[in-house]
DNA sequence: CGTGCCGTTGAAGGTTCTCAACCGTGGTGG
DNA sequence: CCACCACGGTTGAGAACCTTCAACGGCACG
């Protein structure tokens, strides 16, 4: 059973030890896994928190304010976990930025099934506190930052999460569209498009083909992130 | 002994069955109090992520970004449990915004000592939860809304912590100043004090002295949050 | 080869910031 | 009791940064 093989990765990831044997049964009653193409939103209901974990692809979390406007608070990729709520002051949506693969949990369900499970509640814990973090990070660069300091924190976040680094070199494969970037960071596509042809003129990225960007100078750069 | 007191307070507060007697025993190796004054900053130690208790007064959580440039990440009241980060890519800092009492424990010592007590863990990962929603609701706030979004937005939000309804009017007393308002919402002080201008024009809420606020017409405020 | 989406570039406009002056309150000391 | 001072808040004018609107370019796909 394809869902079963998940779970157990799911485990094999996240887990040192694996879990007993009755925790992984609870488990195994709870979750279900979805696919999910590119492009599509999730259909995890809205009558519950969910809890998914994101066994293949990459996805974007957004948050619906009024008028249409959206704001993307996270992006996750292979082997993230994504804390998704059902009620909140605005409604949240988690889309797929390539084809995708999640499995997903009831998060009320997971916790008590876990409760008994200290290395499972480790990761939960330890994971929610990573995501508060970024969290936190994204809303000194919403609050404080220029356009061109909240781009090269986004390269440097994503070059830490998914870049392959070749000594002074950072490569770069960014799946999201610059709209999504836009949507992150809180700026237009053409603002995000504009910073872009600065850091190029400037000599610190090199930009190939949509997706691909390489970091030159990775000190500088922190400099010009405003990070401390 | 204070320190003890102030322990039994925080389990009190926080747990609704007493943990056993060894976990507390481990608590109180770890924690200790201290008391800080009004602007003060809590001197907690870079050394290690800390785990916070505002067991009385209010406090502001605040990164540094470069150039002197501060963000108020999320304010903190009585009874609130603060995840204070030592290393990330800006410095976080935690100041009184009145005389304020707080009950300190380094995080990984936390987690390690509450390992077998899971009401304690159930209380830690809930209340990290809250503070990531409410860290995504900023982000979304700071990216996409307008200087009186903001505001409103602040403002319900401080009515729901911190506000004494009465029925259709909600009177809140705020600790904090313009200033920090201004930091939180990644606006100026200026802006703040201009769009409290058109809030009170528009009839929408009445100021009393610096810090006392009504708010009148709470239906049609949701609405100029830009709330879902 | 056409079509459509995504990204780039340019010009005009708006919201917020910056700089500056002023006001009101609360606290202090004469 | 009052004058004074310091601080926080208010108000105004001009500038800055980003957005909006619009047109164009280019890569991928049918």
């Amino acid at each position: 059973m394809v869902n079963c093989s998940l779970l157990d990765d799911f485990l094999n990831d996240v887990s040192r030890a694996p879990p007993e044997l009755e925790v992984v049964q609870l488990l195994r009653k709870i979750n279900h896994s979805i696919q999910v193409a590119r492009g599509q939103t999730a259909a995890l209901g809205h009558w519950a928190d969910m809890l998914v974990y994101v066994a293949a692809g990459a996805t974007k979390l957004i948050a619906n304010a009024s008028g249409g406007r959206e704001q993307i608070v996270a992006f996750h990729f292979k082997g993230d976990l994504v804390s998704v709520p059902s009620k909140a002051r605005h409604s949240f949506e988690l889309r797929a930025l390539v084809d995708t693969q999640l499995l997903v949990f009831p998060a009320a369900e997971f916790v008590a099934a876990t409760r008994h499970a200290p290395d499972l509640r480790d990761m939960l814990l330890e994971r929610s506190l990573v995501a508060l973090h970024r969290c936190r990070d994204k809303a000194v660069g919403l609050g404080r930052k220029s356009a061109q300091e909240r781009l090269v924190s986004f390269l440097i976040s994503m070059a830490e999460r998914l870049g392959q680094s070749d000594n002074s070199e950072c490569i770069i494969d960014l799946p999201m569209s610059r709209r999504d970037i836009g949507d992150s960071l809180g700026l237009t596509i053409e603002t995000i498009s504009r910073q872009f042809g600065e850091l190029r003129d400037a000599g610190f990225v090199v930009t190939t083909g949509r997706s691909r960007v390489s970091l030159l100078n990775l000190k500088q750069l922190e400099v010009r992130a405003g990070h401390v």
